[in-house]
DNA sequence: CATCATACATACATAAATGTATGGTTAAAC
DNA sequence: GTTTAACCATACATTTATGTATGTATGATG
């Protein structure tokens, strides 16, 4: 039964929807791309023809999870906030709460930052992706040092060690999520 | 031929010692029985001797990580130290350094963070090693009320969000070493 | 020193997933 | 209105890991 283009295209979302749930429950590695088909009501026809194998699948969910999130950020940098650190904390806030809402976009986060061990079959991916996370620190960077060339913040202020820092507080965060399954309660208190 | 007493728990170690090896290159998913024999120079058949399957081993070598931390840091909270927030801090970089040393445990200590998914056959031990970590939480928590009750920590401190700040931070680290794979200097100036 | 259980190695049976080849149906192109 | 090719289902061959069953040599035990 040939579908017609938009069918496919469905199908096609309907896969990598049916993947993170999959990938998500019982790994990666151990995920089968019948169980992925049958979850998206297909066969493994459909999964070969829309992706050469399940490495492609995990390639194409990272890019749909990664695009979005440098858009935001790029989008946000263009404003002219009077704090710097201020936008940056909201901006965290604002990512944080994005995860919490969206269950697809927090099931495929998971999915990367806990359950992709990059071994074997997926092992060529971790540099990529470890340079597509480079580029979002230093986007974090930048907030930092406008803050800096503002005046806004001390001038002994290191910003490669302090993006280190967020970042490390938020990988935590998300495995401390992971770990507790309890949503942490994000308390919106003014820093000043 | 039948090995001794001390030339068994010997394979046994060496079994171990390359099941994390193994684990950690290829994932536990991906890893084989087979693999895992012959990188400890036997074969399969001695697997099955000193474990019941695959995730007997997974098991093992949580109980041989963790086991020496809890026991670290008990006995860190028999002294008396007068200014228990240092000393806290003080135990946060032994750790630290202790993993930096010891590679079979750091490798260990990424193979748990980041390289298990707990799905699968793995899924029922998930909840028992939260718990362990979660009695390891409480011992940090232990240090915080130490310096309440000493009155050295504001009044308004909770020591429940500081433990979990110090254990989001540190995790954080953990896996900003994992995947930049630079060890990070700790730099160990005087708090105040 | 005869026996037995230990500590493995070897062989096989089973299952399960992958890749590929092939077949079929129908949108789309002309 | 054919023809083509996209889109997917079905069938099969191959591989690979697992579990188990069996073989075997030797340290331990009386």
């Amino acid at each position: 039964m040939r579908r017609t283009k938009e069918e496919s295209e469905k199908t096609r979302e309907d896969l990598l929807n049916a993947a993170v749930r999959i990938f998500s429950e019982k790994g990666v590695a151990r995920s089968t791309l019948d169980e992925i088909a049958k979850a998206a009501g297909v066969t493994r026809g459909a999964v070969y023809w829309h992706f050469e194998n399940k490495t492609q699948i995990f390639e194409a969910l990272h890019e749909r999870l990664h695009r979005p999130f440098v858009d935001m950020i790029l989008e946000d940098l263009e404003k002219d906030h009077p704090e710097p650190m201020v936008q940056l904390r909201d901006l965290c806030i604002q990512i944080m709460l994005d995860i919490e809402k969206g269950k697809q976009r927090q099931q495929t986060l998971i999915l990367f930052f806990m359950k992709s061990d990059y071994s074997g079959d997926l092992a060529p991916y971790k540099d990529k992706h470890r340079e597509k996370k480079a580029e979002s620190m230093r986007l974090f960077k930048r907030y930092i040092e406008k803050a800096k060339t503002a005046g806004k913040l001390n001038t002994q202020a290191d910003p490669e060690l302090l993006t280190q820092c967020i970042s490390c507080f938020m990988k935590g965060t998300f495995l401390n999520i992971w770990i507790t399954r309890k949503a942490l309660i994000l308390k919106t208190k003014r820093l000043n």
